[in-house]
DNA sequence: GCCCAGGTATAAA
DNA sequence: TTTATACATGGG
């Protein structure tokens, strides 16, 4: 991947190894929004960025060079060949290769680990439309001011309220799971950069000390916040998935990248609804 | 109005 | 250990 900086900002050259849509709309963010011009908007560690294809470039706007490589290049895994890795998920089965081949350039973001965890708290038994809502009014509510919006407040500032302090965000039942997960995020109970580097299954079972955290919130933590790609969410879509289109393959068998193909499949799946609901 | 949403805690079998 | 139900809220 190659990059340049030009007075438009910081440009990615690419073509298919990287699709704007299919990256911030496969369900690994809810802090992406489509502009009117197709432009995508976003707010990562407190850097508001707006982003656009043009051509063979992928443009950041306004982005310096030093900015670039402090956020944006680990934000978008843009080290990660995700053609080779896409090729080897393809010679996994033919229904993986068909799910690869039609879809164009999801890439897993590296996102902030208590913002993941916090989003897929917030995920549970909830739509992706409201999710987002209430994503953006914790953000609003608890998170600093900053150009063109809020960052994502931090889990020591959610840590010192209370569930009642959280009632305009409207989560419902969630509100104390996101407390808790706080909590002990912020006292270090649960602690990140240690799950970077015990075992999948030790990482998961850290993050389930967490009230509301079950199976898929900690695998969906592990995958989208501590970018552990070998992670597999799995959820309601992708077990209907598994019982129909992809019957044929093996979850524990899926390898290193198996967090990817589930990216694809589960996309797949949202994309074509008639095909894994009959 | 009705069904349901990238699940999990809790109680019961 | 496995299975059933409630959960807050609002999008479609």
């Amino acid at each position: 991947m190659e990059y340049k900086f030009t007075e438009r900002g910081a440009e990615i050259i690419t073509k298919n190894e990287f699709d704007l849509r299919n990256t911030f709309e496969c369900g690994q963010c809810f802090r992406w929004n489509e502009t009117d011009d197709g432009s995508y908007c976003g707010i990562v560690k407190g850097k508001y960025a707006q982003i656009y294809r043009d051509g063979d470039s992928i443009v950041i706007k306004n982005c310096t060079e030093q900015e670039f490589y402090e956020i944006w290049k680990d934000y978008f895994d843009l080290d990660n060949d995700y053609n080779k890795i896409r090729s080897e998920i393809a010679d996994i089965s033919p229904e993986l290769k068909h799910a690869v081949d039609s879809i164009d350039g999801i890439r897993i973001l590296n996102q902030e680990p208590w913002e993941a965890l916090c989003s897929f708290i917030i995920s549970q038994n909830n739509n992706i439309p409201r999710i987002k809502g209430i994503v953006s009014r914790l953000c609003e509510n608890f998170g600093e001011k900053i150009s063109n919006g809020y960052s994502f407040p931090s889990a020591e500032t959610i840590a010192k309220l209370s569930v009642e302090d959280l009632a305009p965000l409207r989560s419902g039942f969630r509100a104390r799971y996101i407390i808790d997960a706080a909590q002990k995020v912020a006292s270090g109970s649960v602690d990140f950069e240690s799950i970077r580097c015990t075992t999948l299954e030790q990482g998961r079972k850290e993050l389930m000390t967490i009230t509301g955290v079950g199976k898929k919130v900690a695998e969906c933590t592990l995958l989208y916040g501590l970018h552990r790609l070998e992670a597999f969410p799995i959820d309601v879509w992708m077990q209907k998935a598994l019982s129909t289109l992809f019957k044929e393959i093996n979850i524990y068998n899926l390898g290193v990248y198996a967090g990817i193909a589930q990216q694809y499949i589960f996309h797949y799946s949202r994309l074509h609804p008639e095909l894994v609901n009959n």
